[in-house]
DNA sequence: AAATCACTATACCGTACGGTATAGTATCTT
DNA sequence: AAGATACTATACCGTACGGTATAGTGATTT
């Protein structure tokens, strides 16, 4: 495995267990058993280290998510997706999905909610799309987008967190009870 | 204002704005108008002064939720009482209910989570008491006292979050809805 | 063979951190 | 009036932080 891909391991590992804040550059590099200059030969600075991060575990869920949210006329299939999609992200980096989670619900004006402040927004917009379009052919829903797409990913988080803490799968079953709840939520 | 309270008003504007590591404790000195002795003197540490803090502004919460979670054989009468009290204290002062909420998402061996620990359990245990309790009339809830307990929180904080952003208000009608929505997610 | 390139270690920089030793001052107790 | 108590400022401590100047290394290009 090259230099580059033990730091962001190893970074990975450590952010993700005490915080942004909280470690040190020098702990990385004992870690990853390297020095700083190499460290910032590939990352120019702890923030772009942080970055690269991000950049490489979420473009691949950003990807699915916007799929998922392509909207043809039927919404329960695409909350489903995009519950499905997001339940995957979550379980197929179960360390990654802790960090970026923490990061989410740091202070506003923190170095580490301002790097991830343009991924939150890669997340939220494809979903808040989703329901701007479906306002169209439903019309009780309207003006009601923003607080489906933050219900939504709030019930999301919730089921996510259930399932780690209590060790069940987070698989399509559960997907399709998230869904049932939340367009109770809707229609009701 | 003495000085004692002045500190903990300033600590809890900038560790809500700011987080705990990155708020130095001259930070908060400067902010109050006085020097470190004097914060030294009133809280042991910087860990001490966030312990105060986090005493004094949830106590009166849990005691109210302890309060909601009384069982009297009428469960949807106790999760009204509870998404209530949650959303009174969440609107009551927001900004400790960010600093809380952003320190319970923190990462599980960072200092922060460590300091709050304690009082999430305190918020989680008289609920899934109460789930528990209502288990021995409902024997399709058996076993699930953990999952009730999680989703119920984790949806009470999808609200809180959107009506926040939305700038609608917390009140009993909002309550009502999402007791609705975390009942079907139970009976179905 | 010379020059270039990507990469890495030693040793160091200035700064900010949490916390404290010392020396008061002003008020309250006896 | 004397002593004790609660509180506060000046000045400082050791440590750890993010980041870098310098000087290489070994492989690739010309």
């Amino acid at each position: 495995m090259s230099n580059r891909e033990t730091i962001l391991e190893n970074a990975l590992i450590l952010f993700a267990s005490f915080g942004y804040d909280a470690t040190g550059v020098q702990e990385i590099c004992d870690q990853s058993g390297i020095t700083k200059p190499t460290l910032y030969h590939y990352f120019r600075s702890k923030r772009g280290l942080m970055e690269a991060l991000l950049t490489e575990n979420y473009t691949p869920y950003i990807k699915r998510l916007k799929d998922a949210c392509d909207y043809r006329r039927d919404l329960p299939q695409n909350i489903a997706e995009v519950l499905r999609s997001t339940f995957r992200f979550a379980e197929s980096n179960l360390l990654f999905y802790k960090l970026q989670f923490s990061m989410r619900h740091a202070p506003a004006r923190g170095e580490a909610y301002d790097i991830i402040k343009p991924w939150i927004n890669a997340q939220y917009e494809p979903i808040h799309v989703l329901f701007s379009a479906a306002e169209k052919d439903n019309g009780n829903m309207r003006g009601r987008a923003q607080a489906y797409t933050i219900t939504l990913l709030g019930m999301a988080n919730a089921y996510i967190q259930q399932a780690f803490e209590e060790n069940i799968a987070l698989n399509d079953d559960l997907a399709y009870q998230a869904r049932q709840q939340f367009m109770y939520g809707i229609f009701s």
